[in-house]
DNA sequence: GGGTCGCGCTTCC
DNA sequence: TTCCAGGAAGCGCGACCC
């Protein structure tokens, strides 16, 4: 995605389409040809005026403000500053230079228009005419044909046809592109069996030793593997290789669609080719960082990062620092990295444009339950949970919780997600999110694995639904909130401290339950938790209560009740909840209630329990912080300044 | 002062 | 006619906790 438009360029007045900094004029493979001007112009006409556009203005505007804000930095530097952080910038440039590795061979392949010819292949009179992948509101890719007219992904549908008035439409067909994958990976696997996926459609894959084991050379290598590809698959594919990961992605751009580019492992070849490539062409360059190295200090190609090394050093952070050097020292991973673990997963949906409260808590519903069905089918529980919103405006807000134990139930979800929503409203939103992140690395749910709770309830003798299953397995991660009925009370209070639990004990009084041991023990593996799990074989189904049983005006309700101070404190453990958090409020309500029921039964039957204060001030330090993160939120028209995100800290170099 | 968290921003495909 | 995606990751900062 190469940016090539001009900065400060021409009359606006008179032209104002060149002003207007989109990236569908941008030289991709296939649009050599293209009447850029006129895809300008078109994609200004249309965007006009719009929310969209606006909004594309504020970011315009918030980019120049942050290149103001660095070209002021720079302006405060002194001779002798310069000439401190140029002796920084040669130490860095000769530590970076002893690192380079030209040893290794990479390849990096990139199918072309992958989407899109996977669709030719299903349906061959597709070929030769032009076609995109996707919809009116959005397209994936677009074929060569498509191409020529400025049709590109990441264009929306009605602009693409304003373009390409006879462009075809096709759906997306995640299936397809998948299986597909399927095939070009087995390729790749008689090549580097530890080759590494970048998405559907690319790889990297270290053809080092197949090279030398063969006796063939990188180009033979990477012609053999085209041709296989294409054989298995029908598809044509793109290569390039070089010494490091990040110059054989530059390569593969070279010759695409259907071709290749050998760079040679020689410092020599290495630096000419450096010397001309413009920054755009580097992954991680994009149009933001493209803009301020050009604006600023006048970089356009990644030669000249190390002729600016000293101003780099001065203005920006030190990794990334580091990395602009190494750009310029045409440096790139080399070393086969593990494989890394996920580590977020989220579901996002744009929809029309409503404030109606009924209905974004409906989308949330459907988010929550798509979230959680997602992580159950890989297991997993999380800790913080993050919630995207899109204002109709086309402004980006976050708002995250990061609770005290790991969830994966659509009720967890839902309940923090709600909260989150709540404090943004009243709000009109064209889009909501919602990611989970911090996984557990232990706790993982596997939804046929018997659990304890599966256990509780074998012993009670009576069945759940699927309903009660979420719940349970809420109970396991120790979240017992919003959980009003078929709850076991002092199953759920004694789940609830997992997380603040000393789990490194080692023994295996669990298998004293006899025939359960089997659930005991998986779970034990999987929370590693022997505290919870002595306690929850202490003759659990003896007291169970449930908050059905509980009935109003009881002893437990008139012994201390909740008031709310001030209509915002809880009298027992001062907690804040807004009048507004009415379900929050009853739920805290019934957290006492519990607290005195459990309170009644220890007394009665002397068993021991874990203390609970902890969870009641990490309760309060979320709540009293999300009151002041909220203060100073975006949502109140205070952003972090965006020079603030380059900004050199303190502890650099 | 170091570690962690929340969150905005950027990038990639 | 249709009117600007979705998923994932990484960075950097301020705020806050210990």
């Amino acid at each position: 995605m190469e940016n090539n438009e001009k900065s400060n360029s021409g009359n606006d007045s008179e032209q104002p389409w060149q002003s207007y900094h989109t990236v569908y004029t941008n030289a991709k493979a296939g649009m050599e040809g293209v009447d850029k001007e006129k895809v300008q112009r078109i994609v200004y006409e249309m965007s006009k005026g719009s929310k969209y556009f606006e909004n594309e203005e504020k970011k315009e505007a918030y980019m120049k403000q942050k290149i103001e804000s660095i070209r002021a930095q720079q302006a405060k530097l002194t001779d002798s500053d310069i000439s401190h952080y140029q002796k920084i910038a040669d130490r860095k440039i000769v530590e970076l230079e002893a690192t380079r590795d030209l040893s290794r061979t990479w390849l990096h392949v990139d199918m072309d228009a992958f989407y899109a010819a996977v669709e030719t292949l299903a349906s061959p009179s597709l070929k030769g005419k032009p076609m995109a992948v996707g919809g009116m509101s959005m397209i994936s890719t677009a074929n060569y044909e498509a191409r020529k007219f400025g049709v590109r992904a990441a264009m929306p549908g009605f602009i693409a046809r304003k373009l390409c008035p006879e462009l075809i439409f096709v759906p997306v067909d995640f299936k397809k592109y998948t299986y597909y994958s399927g095939l070009t990976r087995k390729v790749f696997q008689e090549y580097d069996p530890n080759f590494m996926a970048a998405s559907l459609d690319e790889a990297y894959l270290d053809i080092t030793n197949f090279c030398s084991e063969k006796g063939m050379t990188a180009e033979e290598v990477a012609e053999e593997l085209r041709e296989s590809v294409n054989k298995e698959t029908g598809l044509t594919c793109s290569a390039g290789v070089g010494p490091n990961r990040l110059l054989a992605k530059v390569c593969s751009d070279i010759n695409k669609p259907n071709g290749q580019f050998v760079l040679p492992n020689e410092r020599m070849a290495v630096m000419t080719f450096i010397s001309s490539l413009p920054i755009r062409k580097i992954g991680g360059i994009g149009k933001v960082t493209e803009n301020i190295l050009k604006d600023v200090f006048g970089i356009a190609t990644c030669e000249e990062m190390l002729q600016k090394s000293s101003l780099i050093c001065a203005l920006f952070s030190r990794s990334s620092a580091d990395f602009f050097l190494s750009v310029g020292l045409g440096l790139g991973g080399t070393d086969t990295p593990q494989v890394t673990k996920r580590k977020s997963m989220s579901n996002e949906r744009t929809f029309s444009s409503t404030k109606d409260e009924a209905l974004l808590h409906q989308k949330l519903v459907d988010l929550a339950e798509n979230l959680s069905a997602d992580m159950k089918k890989e297991g997993l529980c999380g800790k913080t949970l993050t919630l995207k919103l899109k204002t109709s405006c086309f402004e980006v807000r976050t708002r995250a919780v990061t609770l005290p134990n790991y969830i994966c139930s659509s009720k967890d979800i839902l309940k923090h997600a709600t909260k989150l929503l709540k404090a943004e409203l009243p709000v009109s939103l064209r889009l909501m999110g919602l990611r989970m992140s911090h996984f557990s690395e232990g706790i993982a749910i596997d939804p046929k694995q018997k659990t304890l709770s599966n256990f509780i309830v074998t012993e009670e003798g009576s069945e759940r639904g699927p309903e009660d299953q979420e719940l349970l397995e809420s109970n396991i991660n120790g979240d017992t909130h919003g959980r009003r009925e078929s709850i076991d009370l002092v199953d759920a209070y004694q789940m609830q401290d997992l997380d603040h639990i000393d789990y490194r004990h080692d023994h295996n009084d669990a298998e004293a339950v006899g025939s359960s041991d089997l659930q005991i023990d998986d779970l034990k593996d999987n929370v590693d938790n022997h505290d919870m799990i002595e306690e929850s074989s202490l003759g659990l189904e003896a007291r169970v209560i449930r908050f059905n049983d509980y009935e109003p005006g009881s002893s437990l309700n008139v012994r201390e009740p909740v008031v709310w101070l001030n209509d915002y404190q809880c009298s027992v453990c001062g907690i804040e909840l807004p009048p507004s958090f009415v379900e929050e409020r009853q739920e805290h309500f019934d957290f006492h209630l519990a607290e005195r029921l459990q309170e009644e039964e220890s007394s009665n039957n002397a068993s021991i329990l874990k203390p609970r204060q902890r969870v009641i001030q990490n309760d309060q330090m979320n709540q009293s912080r999300q009151r002041k993160k909220q203060k100073a939120s975006p949502s109140q028209g205070k952003h972090i300044p965006i020079d603030m995100f380059f900004a050199k800290t303190n502890q650099n170099f």
